[in-house]
DNA sequence: CGGGATTTCTACACATCGTAGAACGTTGGT
DNA sequence: ACCAACGTTCTACGATGTGTAGAAATCCCG
């Protein structure tokens, strides 16, 4: 369902790292890449219908913000791909069996608590 | 890349599943569905563009199997996945906490071997 | 009220996917 | 050796998603 695009994914990005509430017209200035602001437009109105994006209308220039954090996003994700197996743990024990020693570390201690 | 859709995951599901070699004929009948052969090949054959599916062309109905387990290949995805973000143990701390008791259990086992 | 800024509408090209007919290749049986 | 049945490849079409943006409508400051 929430699968984006190329353009749609750098969007994300900048809503996600930049912070908050930019308008279209900033969207296109620190994408740069020289793009039309409609195609800006166009790509958040699109990210709005799939509820990535919220959109301020009672500002004149509308301003967009993420409605998830990237992590919760990217949660929701990994649990979209689990959610295609008869097995979540299967592949989770093969998953975890593959991680780094360090990253093994992290997890134990996050288990712990 | 490796995104499926309805159909080829039906394909992939049963080539999993089943086990091994099916023709195409034996993936129509099993799916049922009242596909047109034909249909199940030109799928079979984008899987194998894909690198999902090895096709066995010596024999006379060729055969397909799957090239990876639905494990490994769901792991693929989990990887993909968290390789979009910069930093994937924030991702994977947010989504541990979110898991059920017993998975949550099981994991620790996993990770304690 | 007029004109620049902003948003919405419409549109097109391209890729992917489900779907399958038409054409082509292969092979066993007579 | 030939044909008929079976199997594979080629080609194609409609639907959907995405990048792209012009044209048209809307809005608000001065």
């Amino acid at each position: 369902m929430a699968s984006l695009g190329d353009l749609e994914r750098s969007v994300m990005s900048l809503l996600w790292d930049g912070g908050q509430r930019l308008s279209a017209n900033e969207v296109r200035d620190q994408l740069d890449e020289s793009l039309a602001v409609t195609t800006v437009l166009t790509v958040l109105s699109r990210l709005e219908k799939k509820g990535m994006v919220h959109r301020e209308r009672s500002t004149r220039p509308h301003r967009y913000a993420a409605t998830a954090s990237r992590e919760e996003h990217t949660v929701e994700m990994l649990n979209e791909v689990l959610g295609t197996v008869p097995d979540r743990e299967a592949v989770l024990a093969r998953f975890i069996g593959g991680v780094s020693d360090s990253e093994a570390t992290a997890l134990r201690k996050i288990l712990s608590k």
